[in-house]
DNA sequence: TGACTAGTTCGAAACGTTTAGATTAGCTTT
DNA sequence: AAAGCTAATCTAAACGTTTCGAACTAGTCA
């Protein structure tokens, strides 16, 4: 800026001025500036400016695992909003790691982000104090956090799987594996709670062997489905509380010779793109992931637009049962185990 | 910073030195500082260090579409290897929108990224000025651009397509439907190229009508199915050039009441996790994304870390047929297209 | 004619760091 | 005791902006 303002003789203040539109400038300077700021390929510097005004205009933005297929539909609609509003978008996972999501966001602040969201690996103990001290509005999306009471988005998780679970009661399943994520998330914890409760409600009695615990990954749910898939009575249906767990779970299920629907019914969480073009169409909760990012960018752009003193807000939008053919009602189960041709390779 | 120096009794400069361990620091002043820095909360502002060093230890990375398999694990994989680095992302996604890009670009020079990784969108007018402009190192990776010679990752796109197509051929398709995207990128015109020669390779005569082309997203490639496969002398085979369009060619195929592989064998461009969980399990190429990300992200820090005059780097790696259960031999076709039990709901 | 106003332009401080070079204090050395 | 080191600390400039208030120039009004 000091060598346009030279080029152009006059002062910086005039070039701040011309460029920012806060002054009038002359037709005659505004010329020359215009000129020289074209000859000399003049970008401003955005970090100079951060540091006077304060702001980057920048968001920082961490998820778990950005290859599930949910966290990549709403980090991609969350990222079209802020670009549209003229933000960038620092993006993180953190591999379900806590102490790796700490160190990101005192990154994120360090770097003086002006707003962060949030999905969430673990408690809160650091991120309430970090939240508190920094000032920086927050957005907590897909999972909330015990006494942190910033603005956030979260699914009903306990009536999806309500609704889920009934669906395959219904079908007369009464022995229903459930592959689960740690406790220590809150869709975990609230989706545990749907299932309990459509038990209850059909007054089906609750199976502790029939709930395995994994960590999210695929991995996890072959583990899991192999689990319960061995046990001598095994259940004729399974409940995956995500998606990569599913594909671990389905791999199980071809790895033992059975096929779904006819030995065992799949309903998992979260939905994806192809789930009705590929054999067995797994029934899915799907999430409203467009109006899930869209509302948590617009809960934070909210906030930096300066309504800052608004008591936190508390969005729940609701999940949605999409039926497909992984279920099949239980009376239909072939009762002996055949070898189906399930797969080549 | 100040405030701390104010409360130890010190300089910032000794702050500073502290803090970074560039000069020693006595004993009796460290405490003092240590324990100021506790009682203020102070967080050193990146911003304010970035200005006076010129670095931002911040890269930007643009892709077309984040909701793509490939470019997700790609993003995953670089993410994570810049996070080790020490370096934070910017993430921007152009939905395949060149001007966009250009804008995104911009932004991401003008917050002063120490680097960019670039899967471009178009062609490189205004990429090649930027670049040789803007003073920051450059990786393209998955697409080249004419004139911009800088640092990239690629895949022998000719090869792998050819190798798709011979076997094809070899299963004793003739007329096989090729889905590809606008030729204005890199990758449409070398997976051209390998269909081409693996045709001329096996004597097949090349037919303009089998070659349909799109905008890479799956609607796209729903209406390409819908024409070839509405031919007269229909494909017995469908190459789509990537994910989401083969995507969309599989629900063309149903909505026509035909199945694959019994009607209609597929291949496409691409790999997924779940590709051998459901059916018909996709015969696909898949890229190395670990690799592709890896060494575009080490390329990246090589220039980053110093290593600035070196000639520029031209990586090439090799796809991989995965062979799975999508594509049956011609002469097992049905003869009469059947509507087949493709699928309820 | 002198004071006031409106419209432009500019000088200089400030944002929060880093760092070169100056200063000081405490030891050695001769 | 003077000179010379070394180690620790500080002063002040710099990074590239924005912005407050001052200054200048015309034109207007009493």
């Amino acid at each position: 800026m000091l060598h346009v303002a030279e080029a152009a003789r006059v002062s910086v203040a005039t070039v701040s001025a011309y460029i920012n539109g806060t002054t009038t400038v002359s037709q005659e300077l505004s010329g020359r500036i215009e000129q020289a700021i074209r000859e000399i390929g003049y970008k401003r510097n955005a970090i100079a400016r951060s540091l006077k005004l304060g702001t980057t205009r920048t968001i920082g933005l961490t998820v778990p695992h950005i290859t599930n297929p949910f966290f990549t539909d709403v980090v991609s609609v969350i990222q079209q909003a802020f670009d549209r509003a003229g933000y960038a978008v620092m993006l993180c996972c953190t591999d379900e790691d806590l102490n790796n999501q700490d160190e990101q966001i005192r990154l994120l602040l360090d770097r003086m982000v002006d707003g962060l969201i949030i999905a969430r690996v673990g408690d809160g103990a650091y991120l309430k104090e970090t939240v508190e001290r920094a000032n920086v509005p927050v957005v907590l999306v897909d999972r909330e956090v015990d006494g942190v009471d910033s603005d956030r988005v979260v699914l009903d998780n306990h009536q999806a799987v309500f609704e889920a679970i009934t669906y395959l009661l219904e079908l007369g399943h009464r022995r229903i594996g459930y592959i689960t994520g740690a406790f220590n998330i809150t869709p975990m914890r609230d989706r545990m709670t749907g299932y309990h409760e459509a038990l209850l409600n059909a007054g089906v009695a609750f199976d502790q062997s029939l709930v395995r615990s994994g960590d999210l990954h695929e991995a996890d749910g072959y583990t899991a489905a192999m689990q319960l898939l061995s046990l001598h009575d095994r259940p004729t249906a399974i409940f995956s509380a995500n998606n990569p767990m599913v594909v671990g779970a389905m791999k199980a299920i071809r790895d033992l010779g059975l096929s779904c629907p006819e030995d065992v019914s799949v309903i998992c969480f979260d939905d994806f793109p192809w789930a009705d073009v590929f054999n067995p169409q797994l029934t899915t909760i799907a999430q409203p992931v467009q109006a899930i990012g869209e509302q948590t960018a617009s809960l934070l752009l909210d906030r930096l637009n300066g309504n800052r003193e608004a008591p936190s807000r508390r969005l729940v939008l609701k999940g949605r049962l999409m039926v497909r053919n992984s279920c099949r009602p239980v009376q239909a189960l072939t009762s002996v185990p055949t070898v189906v041709a399930a797969s080549s390779t």
